[in-house]
DNA sequence: ATTTTTATGTGGACGGTGTTCACATCGGGG
DNA sequence: CCCCGATGTGAACACCGTCCACATAAAAAT
């Protein structure tokens, strides 16, 4: 029961020598724990174990911290579908393969969503003040950031044939509102409080949505 | 350009008479110009000329109030709905009427979160303590809360023989999914800065789909 | 090798926030 | 009529983000 931390290790050198690293792991363990506004950048530093003001060295304020941890959030959000691409078993069938292949990618959009509430709610934290609106975006180990990863997999769909190419276009965003509507309703809406094995089968069951209406 | 507000009314009499409804009107008005998180206590009984700790006479903290102010905005949620539900045109064919309501309680819902984002925001807004997670629901004018309005329009589907029986249970869910998915993006996703002519037709192709897949 | 520049971390301060405690002021029920 | 409970006030505390001037040490220039 010794919520602050361990103690600060006691840095004896007057550089840290790995400060801008350390900040921003604090900062996306706090998100982790509370999403976007548990992030306090004088909580950061005190991790750190440094002077709060410390921080302005490597980010420009509270803002650019929040961003670069979105940033974080958003590159595991794309581990975690590759992840789960990865799991797709192996198939001669190319289509059911498609198939399965998109299946997984939005299984693992909603999967790290539950898993990671708070990472996910500060993957999609915009600022108040449209500073940090920056597009920059964050891709995952493949180098490919979720959009292009679920666009990837709608591709496949069409190239198997199984959806028509008329339907292709906007397809990406009919298919992620489904699948991240659902995230934020189990988060943090009316159906938070869902069990684990309930909210598997409602993320299927929304993939199903998605593959009768694209 | 005096941001501040209006010079405060300069109340003579110590008791104020209406404090409880001053703070909430100045809360509100808050939450819609910058969400939750604009909600500041001391801001609030700045505008309603008064001292900081008058608010807790009338709120146990300012989890309560933004609590209370969800409660008003997803009350909006539901008019706007039922604003949208009462345009719909008059029609003999049952089926095409029940179809047109499901569309417009779609649509109202996409529109809300669209023309009062921040409003939209703080409906959703489960705080952090998860202290106010109290289900109290927020109806509209007719009494009813958005799910309800949604269930209903859903029943209809299935009374006009549109939506087949067996794909009734859990219709709720993926409707909402799809509409409150498509309301976040374009909110604070990527999909913010959209025009609200490309929204209106976001709308429509996301209620398309939510139509073919349910 | 010595000096100077630059990057990095510190200390102190200011204004903002939520919250609590003791106190002031009234309005209405005994 | 009086007093008591409801309502509003004042001062204080802890926390936050941010800015300023300063300290320190590593790197670059001489």
């Amino acid at each position: 029961m010794t919520p602050p931390a361990d103690p600060p290790p006691k840095r004896t050198t007057y550089r840290h020598g790995n400060l801008r690293n350390a900040l921003l792991d604090a900062a996306v363990e706090l998100a982790r724990e509370g999403g976007p506004d548990a992030v306090a950048l004088r909580e950061v530093t005190r991790r750190a174990g440094v002077a709060p003001n410390a921080a302005y060295r490597h980010f420009a304020d509270r803002g650019a911290l929040v961003h670069e941890v979105s940033q974080a959030a958003m590159a595991q959000v794309a581990r975690t579908m590759e992840a789960e691409l990865a799991a797709v078993p192996a198939t001669d069938d190319p289509a059911a393969r498609a198939r399965a292949r998109f299946r997984a990618v939005g299984t693992g959009y909603i999967r790290f969503a539950t898993r990671e509430p708070g990472l996910f709610r500060t993957a999609f934290h915009v600022p108040a003040d449209m500073a940090y609106a920056t597009d920059t975006t964050a891709a995952g180990a493949g180098g490919l950031t979720p959009f292009e990863i679920l666009s990837a997999s709608l591709d496949d769909l069409v190239t198997t044939g199984i959806l028509p190419e008329d339907r292709r276009p906007g397809a990406e965003f009919l298919a992620w509102s489904a699948v991240h509507g659902l995230s934020v309703l189990m988060i943090d809406g009316p159906l938070r409080g869902i069990t684990p094995d309930q909210a598997d089968s409602a993320a299927q069951d929304v993939i199903d949505m998605i593959e009768r209406g694209i």
